[in-house]
DNA sequence: ACCCAGGTGGCCC
DNA sequence: GGGCCACATGGG
């Protein structure tokens, strides 16, 4: 099967928008009050499902602690028994340290690091432990707005059941995919991440592959 | 009692 | 540049 063109793929991803959109859209993501919060939960999210997150987060709100200033001066033991409920709290209240001290030794707020060029932040940003790629990317597009597609595990899944992508293919291989076919607009990026999500979390479980799957006319391989 | 969840870094080859 | 592992809780 020869590959499909420039224009193919652009076609095909944007075919794919409009049905999820027409499904479940627009959902207007983050789920979050604050920039600020986005970050955060970008942090306590990874490879940890979004309810546990959210318990975390109620912990932060209901001791005042979720602002810059609040969870630098907290100590990392006890911001790590709060941000229990979300898992790995050992490994995250360290990242959630490091981010917080490299943001205020750097910029000192978020809206000054969202005032640089975006590009640059996100080399910055891919450079602080505990920052990888998704997170940085959620950063960049769910608290500041900027046109930085996010990749995740969701992405993949649907992306490669699809024929579009290949399970081994990179997260720069698979956000290039986006970046490379779809105008730079942070509105459409937000609108589709956050559908591909909701469209995983319903339909695209682990297990069994998609049986009768809406989405099977924009297959590029054959159905089994 | 499993399996899974909106990853990341360290270590190894 | 990849493959494997630890990290940990709560829901289905």
């Amino acid at each position: 099967m020869n590959s499909p063109t420039q224009a193919e793929l652009r076609a095909r991803l944007m075919q794919l928008f409009d049905l999820l959109l027409e499904r479940y859209g627009p959902l207007h993501w983050w789920p979050a009050d604050t920039p600020f919060e986005v970050c955060v939960g970008a942090i306590l999210t990874q490879n940890t499902n979004w309810l546990n997150v959210e318990k975390a987060i109620a912990n932060l709100k209901r001791e005042g602690l979720l602002s810059l200033e609040a969870l630098w001066e907290i100590d990392q033991e006890r911001l790590a028994e709060l941000i229990r409920p979300s898992g790995f709290f050992n490994i995250k209240s360290a990242r959630l340290k490091h981010f917080i001290g490299w943001l205020l030794e750097r910029y000192g707020t978020l809206d000054a690091m969202f005032a640089e060029d975006w590009r640059l932040v996100r080399e910055e940003l891919l450079a602080v432990r505990g920052i990888g790629r998704e997170t940085c990317d959620s950063m960049l597009l769910y608290a500041g707005g900027k046109p930085s597609f996010v990749v995740d595990a969701y992405t993949r899944r649907l992306l490669s059941r699809l024929g579009l992508v290949r399970e081994t293919d990179s997260y720069e291989e698979v956000r290039s995919l986006f970046m490379d076919s779809l105008p730079h607009d942070s509105d459409l990026f937000n609108e589709y991440h956050a559908l591909i999500v909701e469209q995983c979390k319903r339909h695209c479980r682990k297990k069994p592959l998609c049986q009768g799957c809406p989405l099977q006319g924009l297959c590029t391989r054959p159905s089994r």
